[in-house]
DNA sequence: TTAGATGCAAAGTATTTGCACTACC
DNA sequence: GGTAGTGCAAATACTTTGCATCTAA
């Protein structure tokens, strides 16, 4: 994702409006190493802006995600919306459900697939982790 | 995927039993090169078995994802159930929704990471099909 | 005979949409 | 002042769950 200044300069420039909500919400993404909900965004948020709505976090999301800023993927029926675009993959833990970011060998995102033009990539290991694993083989 | 007279045998030694719902479901599995969704797979099922309920489509379809036997994964909130385990890609069209197999070099699921168990890998590719992308352009 | 499976209806949860109000430019 | 954005409430959609009924073994 580029700095909320960057974002700011780019939404001036199609004529849109740079509102508070929006700011606050990029910053929050350009401080997170994650992959947080829109819940969980939301509910960061209230702490410096109580009023934020999460119909707004969720609009403010789903832009960021169409203009390639953030990448947007679903584990369980649920979104989540990383800010680091750089290549890497996530873990998913099937009992506990954490994610956490992983280094991996990813493939490129700059591909052309039979026609397909490719804009991002998600690579999810589902499994278990450490903690998970020690916990299903005692039980 | 294993083949349907293995799923059965498999079910008989854990105690289970081999229904005609359940038998129909692997059967149509079987025979499915692509990645549908419960719902598809109800729909088709009517067509041999009009009684099975989506209910029932659920508990076999999480049943065989926690047996890895099919690999599950979310795109925009629906689930989707591929028999395909070989190592392969999807490509999401962000505009027409439509998902295809895609053969790329993916991650190896036989790789532990830092603690982490790994049992089975989703690699999505998103982006826009080849109809899409004309599309795109021209409006 | 009986434990396991089915299927209806209802609940639970995540995300989107319509619309009136607000505020940035 | 005009238009883009916000936020409430309601709608929509997917998946799971409780429970009574049925059936494969």
């Amino acid at each position: 994702m580029r700095t909320p200044e960057k974002l700011t300069e780019a939404i001036h420039q199609r004529g849109g409006k740079v509102t508070p909500q929006r700011l606050a919400i990029y910053r929050l993404l350009a401080g997170n190493q994650g992959h947080p909900t829109a819940e969980a965004i939301h509910e960061a948020l209230r702490e410096v802006m109580p009023m934020v709505s999460l119909t707004t976090v969720y609009k403010a999301l789903n832009e960021l995600a169409a203009a390639g800023e953030v990448k947007r993927f679903d584990v369980g029926g649920v979104s989540h919306f990383d800010p680091n675009t750089d290549p890497h993959a996530e873990a998913v833990c099937l009992l506990c459900g954490r994610i956490r970011d992983v280094e991996a060998t990813v493939p490129d995102e700059d591909v052309r697939i039979d026609g397909f033009r490719v804009s991002s990539v998600a690579t999810l290991f589902y499994g278990y982790c450490s903690d998970c694993a020690a916990r299903r083989i005692e039980t």
